[in-house]
RNA sequence: GGGCGAGUGAUGGAACGGUAGACAUUCGAGAUUUAGGGUCUCGUGCUCGCAAGAGCGUGAGGGUUCGAAUCCCUCCUCGCCCACCA
């Protein structure tokens, strides 16, 4: 019933409310939470952290908004939360941008942190800010020093010369999980490999246990890619002799050791340290050129299946310890330094690289494996498949799954191998040579060697004043004042390590400080952490699944074993936002399309902005952006303004409407709760409608649910229109509303009637009518009648308040 | 090449094996308002029809079922992750 003459109310503004209410909460202290709350058990919901490239762009919108109404759901549902928020604010941007600038990268985070906390702070979010983390000042970054120097006590950190990652235009080494699809992950260079002796965090001593996710409920999605990405294979680890040299061997992994008999060549990585030492004297022009060659090419190439696969042979030979033929030894790129042992035994007969190698190289491909059990010709492609072994030996005859074993245990019997593990995921390359970020803590001195800085000298300071142009070393080895120390052991003179971490190293841990931010005294305080960790929510991006995601996983374990923390998983559950697209890319600053949520905000206000980042589509699978729509959520507030103001005339209760307030709160909490929040807002669309044609005391009530609902999504609307309707205090400081699972039966359905399957007709009934009711309204339909008529019914399926469907036997 | 996920109106998207297209956008018609800002109602998958209505319809093809967008098989397309990992 809409009431004739409207009173005139007040138009909805956003921009009349929104600060307002922000000063309010800010000067209530609304979102300081305390650590103990005698009526609700603490609740520790994280968000990830944000770069500070400049200014919030939509994505973050689309990230933090909804994390923010959850959290604020989770408030509301009887929970003491903790929401806080910090900045990663050391790394690559910042410092590229001061080179080109000028301006220098402290300077600039700083300015980028306070415009993004502005920008935080007019989303509406319930962020405490008074635990903020800053990864860049060094009462923090000192901890990442702190956390350094223990895990190189406890021999999970250590220096050594590998072939890295390097990106040439960064001018610095990467991770492993920093090179994507052969690419730096910050710029998009092609990566090329380069001997380096940087410091390793030693991830690998935990890949087993990184495989298990038992105990915390993770995204099916995240748990395989973290899966893939460890790798692990079963094999074994055996080695050949090289012929003519007494005592030289080459070890090497296969996961086929039943194919050993076909084993007729065996290949070195091009980094591999017997290159050098093994090529024959004539070779040598022709290897070293090879080797050259392959080192300069950038990963993608060297990755490229669709390249030829070429190498050279290097004049030397081994033999192999089953056939005791002397076999080629062969340098190519198409094994990789950093898997297995840089080394391989060719079996061109049941592997395709191989079988390629060997067709380019004129090399003997010798079937052993055979899925018939009967020696064939020669073959026209690698058989990897099941079979019986042929051609080898007294293992002739023996399924190969069998022969895996019987080999390897031969091969162990005779000291030459044994069965091995291997994974795919490498350790954790840590050194950066570049100026922004934390000074790895450790000293070099001519007398003492490798000296760790003790633990009351740090923080090791990064100095401001540094020309940071990189130059392939780090631009702190050009600091004299800084590389020039004493060595803390004998006092004499030493030099620094120049290096900085990557900032991977902050974000593993950063959630371990929010508790308080503010201590000094320990890389967190432990009494307060302990109220609050393991973290019992975290949201963001996907494209962390196997960066940050993995390593705040493996430096939770290692801080276990070293007593510091008493769980081993950080965040018990994990809820991923997709990515947001726009013009066909992820929206980065980095990558120059970013859209900044500012004209959103100032046109339409932040809960209109809220509420369709959520609206989109499902927050899990990401969206293109698009600001189609956004009119049709600003009308719905719109709506919301006026119902909610409007005076409802008396009358009756209304049952079906307080059927559909129930179903309602019913559908919201499920959906809220399961980060289903564009069907949410939908649910409270449809409420809103209702409402708008509806009067007396089930309005009302249904006003008050629908506010509460709202609260969480909207939180500055709902406020204003919450005291406006006479409440003293916050709604932000009530319960949810409670679902009444009884209330929300309607009191009539629609049953639908089929014939065959095929919808005939659909009918009000009475809620719970019987099968026999049911079925005596849908016979006297003259709808169904048409259909039924002459035809015998063979079989009458009712489905209660659902459907009756007659079959026919025609 | 391997793994995972997804294909639904003009668009974003809804739909425990049971009314396909909720909720929005768009477009059209109307109401309210001095106007603007807003709000409300109706219509808006395709085909035939003035209408009532009928038929068709969830990437393609097949299957299971009384009943399939949903389950199974084959294929096609797109997205993401991994990719010379021995």
């Amino acid at each position: 019933m809409v009431t004739k003459e409207k009173p005139r109310i007040e138009r909805y503004s956003p921009a009349a409310i929104e600060r307002k209410w922000r000063e309010r909460w800010d000067r209530d202290g609304l979102y300081a939470t305390p650590d103990d709350d005698p009526d609700h058990p603490n609740f520790y919901f994280v968000t990830m952290y944000p770069y500070p490239s400049g200014v919030l762009h939509v994505g973050h919108w689309y990230a933090m908004a909804p994390s923010d109404a959850a959290a604020r759901f989770t408030r509301m549902r009887g929970h003491n939360v903790l929401f806080p928020m910090g900045f990663d604010a050391f790394g690559l941007n910042a410092e590229n941008a001061a080179i080109k600038t000028g301006v220098h990268p402290s300077d600039s985070t700083e300015a980028n942190m306070a415009g993004m906390r502005r920008q935080f702070r007019e989303m509406g979010t319930m962020i405490d800010w008074r635990r903020e983390v800053v990864t860049c000042h060094p009462d923090y970054y000192k901890w990442n020093q702190w956390l350094f120097l223990k895990l190189y006590e406890k021999g999970l950190a250590y220096r050594a010369t590998a072939p890295v990652n390097w990106c040439p235009k960064d001018q610095t080494a990467l991770a492993n999980e920093q090179v994507i699809n052969g690419l730096c992950e910050r710029c998009d260079t092609p990566v090329t490999k380069k001997d380096l002796t940087q410091w390793f965090f030693r991830i690998t001593e935990y890949a087993d246990e990184l495989l298990g996710f038992e105990g915390i409920d993770w995204p099916e999605r995240v748990r395989v890619m973290q899966t893939n990405w460890i790798g692990r294979s079963e094999g074994a680890r055996l080695s050949f002799d090289v012929a003519d040299r007494p005592g030289t061997r080459i070890d090497f992994f296969t996961t086929r050791p039943d194919t050993i008999f076909g084993a007729t060549f065996m290949v070195l990585a091009p980094e591999h340290p017997l290159v050098a030492e093994l090529t024959a004297p004539a070779k040598k022009r022709a290897v070293e050129a090879y080797v050259a060659r392959a080192r300069a090419a950038t990963e993608i190439e060297r990755a490229s299946t669709e390249r030829e696969r070429i190498g050279v042979d290097i004049g030397a030979f081994a033999v192999n310890a089953f056939t005791g033929e002397r076999v080629p030894i062969w340098v190519a790129d198409y094994v990789l330094a950093t898997y297995g042992t840089g080394a391989i035994m060719g079996v061109p007969a049941h592997d395709e690289r191989d079988f390629d190698f060997a067709k380019r190289h004129g090399l003997e491909i010798r079937e052993v494996v055979s899925p018939d059990g009967t020696e064939h010709g020669p073959l026209s492609e690698a058989y990897i498949g099941p079979g019986t072994l042929v051609r080898s030996g007294r293992f002739g005859g023996v399924p190969n799954e069998e022969a895996k074993r019987a080999i390897v245990d031969d091969a162990k019997a005779r000291g030459i191998g044994e069965p091995s593990v291997t994974y795919r995921l490498r350790d954790w390359l840590i050194s950066r040579q570049r100026y922004w970020g934390t000074p790895i803590p450790i000293v070099y001195c001519p007398k003492d060697g490798m000296v760790p800085v003790p633990e009351d000298q740090l923080p090791v300071e990064l100095p401001y004043d540094v020309e940071f142009t990189p130059g392939g070393a780090s631009p702190l080895t050009k600091k004299r004042d800084f590389v020039e120390t004493t060595c803390p052991k004998c006092g004499g003179p030493a030099e620094r390590d120049p290096d900085t971490m990557d900032t991977f190293v902050d974000s593993a841990w950063y959630m371990y400080r929010y508790p308080d931010a503010q201590y000094e005294k320990a890389f967190m305080n432990e009494a307060a952490a302990r109220k609050w960790l393991p973290v019992d929510q975290y949201t963001g991006g996907i494209e962390h699944a196997v960066l940050h995601l993995l390593y705040a996983r493996f430096i939770a374990k290692a801080l276990a074993d070293m007593g510091y923390l008493w769980f081993r998983e950080p965040f018990r559950r994990l809820r991923n936002q997709g990515m947001i697209v726009f013009k066909q890319r992820k929206m980065s600053k980095s990558r120059g399309n970013v859209l900044g949520p500012d004209e959103y905000v100032t046109k339409y206000g932040a809960d209109t902005l809220r509420l369709f980042v959520m609206f989109m589509g499902p927050w899990t699978e990401g969206a293109d952006w698009d600001d189609a729509g956004i009119e049709g959520v600003y009308r719905f507030l719109h709506r919301v303004w006026d119902v909610a103001l409007t005076k409802a005339a008396d009358g009756p209760r209304d049952a079906d409407l307080d059927a559909l307030v129930q179903r309602t709160i019913g559908k919201v909490t499920e959906d809220v709760g399961a980060y289903h929040f564009n069907t949410a807002v939908a649910a409270l669309m449809e409420l809103t409608r209702a409402l708008y044609h509806s009067s007396g005391p089930s309005r009302e009530d249904g006003v008050r649910a629908l506010l509460l609902m709202l609260a969480p999504l909207a939180p500055h609307i709902s406020e204003e229109l919450w005291q406006r309707r006479g409440a003293t205090r916050s709604i932000h400081l009530e319960a949810w509303p409670a679902y009444d699972a009884a209330k929300a039966k309607a009191k009539e359905i629609t049953l639908v009637v089929q014939v065959d399957g095929k919808v005939r007709d659909r009918l009000q009934v009475p809620a719970g009518i019987s099968a026999g009711d049911a079925e005596k309204a849908a016979r006297a339909s003259e709808k169904v009648r048409a259909y039924v008529e002459g035809k015998p019914v063979v079989d009458v399926r009712f489905v209660p308040d659902r459907l009756v469907n007659f079959v026919t036997g025609a």
